[in-house]
DNA sequence: CGCGACACGTA
DNA sequence: CGTACGTGTCGCGG
């Protein structure tokens, strides 16, 4: 820490709003410099931005960004260049964004000469060309800044510098907090109590605020002074050459000696040695330079700052250049939320005609309500309390039923005081299968109608289900977006601020009504909006043929995964215990063994400690880079373990290093199921069915499909997890397993047609050895362990898109032998080669991908500029037909398992889906038969070209079970 | 406190 | 420079 900002960090006992520090006092010339405290007017508070200068920024930033990978390309379809306008807008929403200004001025440089051109032709000389790119940005810069209703200030033969600081010293002395957005430092000697400079770092979101203290910290003059500085060092940027052989350390300690540029030469005689004749010879650059870098600050602008507070934005311009430019809903979202979203934006609550929501009191009133109308019927469930005590589900405590057409309506029910007619009435509605209903976010509402002892049947839809099948990639299906998107329509716009800003008087929380009437209402226009958003889906879904994936898979496995997630998974408590005492010491004795190789114990969870000890103290050879430096991850640890002398402290903390990681990565898995175990000694994972973009399903709270089995230590959690304890008149006998065997890679065989890999599934002898002896070209007994690991490697690397030099990395050997190795593959497996160079190119035409039962998924990127973008689409697309075919067979095999179970009257349940594995809780006696539906579900799933292998096991534990 | 980066578990 | 996920920790910046 330098000594100026240690003096100014203890600095106390100066007056209000000035402080002094001790500037130099290492040197014979220490100065006592003030720095005023900067004011705070956060109702007044006035940005002034240079436009060129955040334009040109922006666009070198996202030009590089875009041409070194990382970055989207910035280009209009018709070819514009977009860079500098998407920047500028991006930079100046978060500035907007974190500083909250009230008052908002930009200027730019009029082309033409200046005052300063004028004076000395060379300035701003030497400058690249303005790239071909960066033209005709500005002006869209300007149509989006009249869009939002921000004054734009020039002045004829000036910069935009002299207009910032003409506004800044008119904002300052109409006491306003001035902040100016300038790359150039000139704009520092504006800098005082009442303006701050924001300075753009290596990227232009990347910004520094330049108080005094600032100023004085970096370059130990006051801010007036600051351009003094400058005239000495001169001013590459502007090409101003200055003094030579002066930096910035001695022109401050003459600024702090003599004072200003002035007073300084006229002492020049006085200073000694070649500096001082170096100064003395370029007495005329400084001069010059000290008057280019002097700032107008009273321009006759015709600009009243109270006509700058910031407008709220005109939507439909912004809205026009926007598309124009093709920029996408993020940056308009980011824009709005930080200059205020325009009224007209806020919609009128989208007349959807609905009336009074009505509240059927008797089960007649219900049922004239229910045969009104036809057409499906929205169901939408109302929770009550947050917090149920029911493990894995949410207590029911109303629900809002509504029709739309030409005449919506809608109803509420109070579920915790309705009659018993009334709800009689409900449920036969709700388990007839005739009366079609929509329902978003169908598993949670199955669920909460199940453990009230309610049936659901006949669902046609639910958004979330068939908004994903059209949009598998998205992030989110909340209702309001897809309304939003799908309809142009914004419904009931979340409110807020609680039931107060209806104007309801104070009440006591019991005492309040629920529903809140205005949630009620929300909820009652949302469900009538869901029946036109539902039939835009089911539309769009039979465009796109997707509509049996709704109905026959997605909608039946939500119930299915409501069930499994009801039933959950019965844990060992007491060998949760057990396990994490042993990890803690496992950990304890790692971390104490890492640390007596070294001086200073660090925190080996932290990738930053450890690269400090690795790389720095212990010397150890750099490994791959990454954003913060070298990876310490477990490949590149082991690969140091391997080159390091095993009696050295470097081999000695790696290994500890990695023990460490191992027990502590176990302990926290143990750690988290601990704390998922519910009441009743089992742990409900949920499963997301629209997260996965493959289709695959994915597990959280816990998840429960990466729990640990490759390792020793890992396997003991796995058994963990053991069958139920009697419950509900029902015994639990064991833990059954089901997984397919190798199925992606006969999937592959299935797409491919390779009758060469065919024939290796056929032929029923291990798949890799198989295919080992065909590629090494011996028998295959004679496949080595080292040429089947090869080639299971091989294998399985080309299921995702794996590149020689991938696979050279993986196996540890040469990028010649990988390049051998994949060609010697594709020689005895040709069509596999043909189908993956196939799919890309499919996928590159149709703009997606298909599974073998045609679930889509979009990969605009195949098309990208970028050339990492586009290579990532690629593997993905080489990826997702397999991976997602494979979750479509085990949905089907669910869904025929449960129906086989109900069928044959078995109460064996289902309980986890890991990707290509089902686990059930067998109940006593049931064990052959379960096995047998297993087996013959899940075999039978789909018809390949090859057959579907299903290994069974079973056990008292899931680690049992497994085989 | 939110968020990105990192590391690492599964298929 | 191998796909698809979820979770925990660290450390940064607000």
């Amino acid at each position: 820490m330098s000594e100026t900002t240690q003096q100014i960090l203890t600095d106390s006992s100066s007056e209000a709003g000035v402080r002094t520090v001790i500037v130099g006092a290492e040197t014979d010339h220490p100065v006592e410099v003030e720095i005023p405290r900067p004011v705070s007017r956060p109702d007044r508070k006035l940005l002034l931005v240079d436009g060129h200068s955040l334009a040109f920024r922006a666009f070198f930033a996202l030009s590089r960004a875009a041409e070194y990978g990382g970055g989207p390309a910035f280009v209009t379809s018709d070819g514009r260049h977009t860079e500098a306008v998407y920047g500028f807008v991006n930079t100046l929403v978060k500035l907007v964004r974190e500083q909250k200004p009230t008052h908002l001025v930009v200027s730019f440089d009029l082309d033409g000469p200046t005052l300063r051109s004028q004076e000395y032709e060379e300035y701003k000389g030497g400058r690249d060309e303005t790239p071909e790119e960066f033209h005709g940005q500005v002006p869209q810069i300007r149509r989006i800044l009249d869009a939002l209703g921000v004054p734009v200030v020039t002045a004829e033969g000036h910069e935009a510098d002299d207009v910032l600081a003409t506004l800044a010293r008119r904002g300052a002395e109409q006491d306003y907090e001035v902040l100016v957005f300038s790359g150039d430092r000139d704009a520092f000697q504006m800098i005082d109590d009442h303006v701050t400079v924001v300075y753009p770092g290596r990227t232009p979101s990347d910004l520094k605020h330049m108080d005094a203290a600032a100023v004085v910290e970096k370059y130990k003059v006051p801010p007036r002074h600051y351009p003094d500085l400058a005239a000495l060092t001169g001013e590459q940027a502007d090409n101003l050459p200055g003094v030579p052989g002066v930096g910035a350390g001695f022109a401050a300690k003459w600024i702090l000696a003599y004072g200003d540029v002035p007073s300084l030469l006229e002492h020049a005689d006085r200073i000694k040695g070649k500096k001082g004749e170096a100064l003395r010879e370029h007495r005329a650059a400084v001069e010059r330079n000290r008057r280019l870098n002097r700032l107008v600050t009273d321009l006759g602008l015709d600009v009243d700052l109270a006509d700058a507070a910031l407008p709220v934005p005109d939507a439909r311009a912004v809205g026009e250049v926007f598309d124009d430019l093709e920029f996408g809903e993020g940056l308009r979202n980011r824009l709005f939320d930080a200059f205020g979203r325009p009224q007209d934006e806020a919609a009128p609550p989208a007349d959807l005609g609905l009336g009074e929501v009505a509240r059927p009191g008797a089960a007649d009133e219900l049922q004239d309500w229910l045969t009104a109308g036809d057409g499906p019927v929205v169901l939408r469930a109302l929770h009550r309390e947050d917090d149920p005590e029911l493990p894995g589900a949410r207590e029911l405590s109303g629900v809002v039923l509504a029709r739309g057409g030409h005449a919506p309506s809608a109803v509420f029910l109070d579920l915790s005081a309705a009659d018993a007619e009334l709800e009689s009435a409900l449920a036969g509605w709700l388990a007839d299968a005739g009366r079609a209903k929509i329902v978003d976010g169908v598993k949670d509402v199955w669920k909460s109608l199940s453990v009230r002892g309610l049936a659901l049947e006949g669902v046609v839809d639910d958004p979330q289900l068939s908004a994903y099948l059209l949009q598998p990639a998205r992030r989110s299906y909340e209702l309001p977006a897809l309304l939003e998107e799908r309809l142009g329509l914004a419904v009931a716009p979340a409110e807020d601020s609680g039931p107060a800003a209806q104007g309801q008087q104070e009440l006591a929380l019991e005492e309040q009504p629920w529903p809140d009437p205005a949630v009620l209402r929300r909820e009652a226009e949302l469900a009538v909006a869901t029946t036109q958003l539902s039939e835009h889906l089911l539309d769009k879904l039979a465009e796109t043929h997707q509509t049996g994936l709704l109905t026959d898979l997605e909608l039946p496995l939500a119930v299915v995964l409501g069930r499994m997630e009801l039933a959950g998974i019965a844990v060992d408590p007491d060998g949760v215990q057990v396990l994490l005492d042993d990890f803690a010491r496992v950990i304890e004795q790692a971390k104490q063994e890492a640390h007596a190789q070294i001086a200073e114990p660090v925190n080996l969870g932290s990738t930053k400690q450890l690269q400090q000890v690795m790389f720095e103290e212990l010397g150890l050879p750099r490994t791959k880079k990454i954003k913060s430096g070298f990876t310490t991850d477990a490949d590149a640890v082991a690969e140091l373990l391997t080159r390091t002398d095993p009696d050295s402290k470097g081999h000695r903390f790696l290994a500890s290093l990695l023990a460490y990681r191992d027990a502590n990565k176990l302990r926290q898995t143990v750690e988290g199921l601990q704390k998922a175990i519910a009441e009743d000694g089992r742990v409900h994972t949920t499963y997301m069915q629209n997260v996965a973009a493959t289709g695959r399903l994915s597990s959280t709270n816990p998840n429960l499909q990466n729990i640990p089995v490759r390792t020793e230590e890992g396997r003991r959690i796995r058994a963990l997890f053991v069958v139920g304890r009697p419950g509900a008149g029902r015994e639990y006998e064991q833990l059954l397993t089901a997984d397919y065997s190798q199925i992606e890679m006969r999937i592959m065989a299935h797409l491919s047609g390779d009758e060469a890999l065919i024939e290796a599934f056929r032929n029923g002898e291990d798949l890799h050895r198989f295919v080992g002896s065909k590629i090494f070209g011996v028998a295959p007994e004679e496949v080595t362990a080292a040429m089947r690991s090869k080639v299971k490697a091989m294998s399985y690397g080309l299921v995702y898109g794996l590149s020689s030099f991938g696979l050279s990395k993986q196996l540890r050997i040469p990028v010649d032998e990988a390049r051998t190795l994949m060609s010697d593959y594709f020689t005895r497996f040709g069509a596999v080669r043909d189908y993956l160079r196939g799919v890309v190119e499919q996928a590159r035409a149709d703009g997606y991908t298909a599974t073998i039962d045609g679930r889509r998924r979009y990969l605009p990127d195949l098309s990208s500029d970028n050339r990492q973008l586009r290579a990532m689409a690629e593997r993905a697309a080489l990826n997702a037909p397999i991976q997602g075919s494979a979750a479509d067979i085990i949905k089907k095999a669910m869904l025929g398992v449960d129906r086989r179970f109900t069928a044959e009257g078995l109460s064996s349940r289902v309980l986890l889906q890991v990707h290509d594995e089902l686990v059930v809780e067998v109940v006593r006696g049931e064990a052959p038969t379960v096995e047998r539906v297993l087996r013959e579900e899940m075999g039978g799933a789909a018809e390949l070209a090859v057959p579907l292998e299903v290994n069974v096991g079973t056990g008292r534990s899931w680690h049992e079970a497994a085989h």
